[in-house]
DNA sequence: AATGGCGCCTGAACGC
DNA sequence: TGCGTTCAGGCGCCAT
């Protein structure tokens, strides 16, 4: 469910009332993508201090005893702070109960994941994070850093996007949208992309997250912030599940397509190899 | 080292 | 109404 803009989106909702937060207690549900890596019992009384993101993932940070969460939504993950949680539902399969609240994950495919680490520099969160290409409001990513990173690979465009190597935080529908806005074809192989237009696609990507982050997250369907408010959807997707319908720019028709086993959606006509 | 394919889960929407 | 099929916002790991 949740791609880069909604990720940092629920990072802002926990981070300020979750600082210098004391836990409690963990709950589990059924089984995550993997496991938590800890006896459950061994964080009571951990302080939590400041929440970070990168990429997709989210990383809790403990002390005493020291170590920390790191937390994947997966396809159908979302968290939120309650501040009275009554019991966890069919789908609640985490909860971090701490004495400003309990921190609780709802995750009904269960792709998701939360895993200890001792640090950001211990497996498993090192390997994790290891992959990771660089974040998208980076400065040090440039338009002739993306270029460079394109030209290293083969592979169509829109799954390159979403390999988050040259650059984190894509999922299926920023990667179609950024490359609507961009102009460009989504099959085009990433190392035929010019200069001039990797230098547009950055900025397309940007923007299409910069929008996302401005209305909360909520240019998906069924995202709910970290108070579980949200839900309204902006109906501002340029293509992405508009197979069959007008383009709004030059009226011709949106197409889908299977790339990498996922539907990726462009107009023809607006967007060129 | 990059690439493509598969598996992990459940629920909603759709067609018959 | 019920049943089967398809699809869904993401990784990780594996073989090549």
């Amino acid at each position: 469910m949740p791609e880069l803009p909604e990720v940092e989106v629920t990072r802002k909702g926990i981070a300020a009332p979750l600082l210098g937060a004391r836990v409690l207690e963990v709950r589990l549900g059924k089984p995550l993508r993997r496991p938590l890596g800890c006896p459950p019992g061994a964080l009571a009384g951990a302080t939590l201090g400041e929440i970070t993101r990168r990429g997709k993932y989210l990383w809790l940070p403990l002390a005493a005893p020291d170590g920390g969460l790191l937390v994947h939504l997966g396809m159908s993950g979302s968290l939120a702070l309650l501040e009275r949680a009554g019991e966890p539902g069919p789908h609640d399969h985490f909860d971090l109960v701490t004495d400003r609240g309990t921190l609780r994950l709802n995750d009904p495919r269960r792709f998701g994941a939360v895993s200890w680490s001792a640090s950001l520099d211990d497996a498993p969160a090192a390997a994790l994070l290891a992959r990771l290409g660089p974040e998208p409001f980076d400065a040090a990513l440039t338009p002739q850093s993306f270029h460079a990173a394109l030209r290293a690979r083969r592979g169509a465009l829109k799954t390159v996007l979403m390999a988050g190597q040259a650059v984190v935080g894509a999922g299926n529908i920023y990667a179609c949208e950024a490359l609507f806005q961009a102009g460009i074809h989504p099959a085009l192989r990433a190392d035929a992309l010019s200069r001039p237009r990797a230098a547009r696609l950055l900025a397309a990507l940007r923007a299409t997250f910069a929008r996302a982050l401005d209305v909360g997250g909520s240019t998906l369907r069924d995202f709910s912030d970290a108070h579980g408010v949200n839900g309204a959807y902006q109906a501002e997707a340029a293509v992405y599940g508009r197979a069959g319908q007008d383009c709004r720019r030059c009226g011709g028709r949106i197409r889908r397509i299977v790339q990498a086993q996922r539907s990726t959606y462009f107009c023809p006509s607006c967007q060129r190899r």
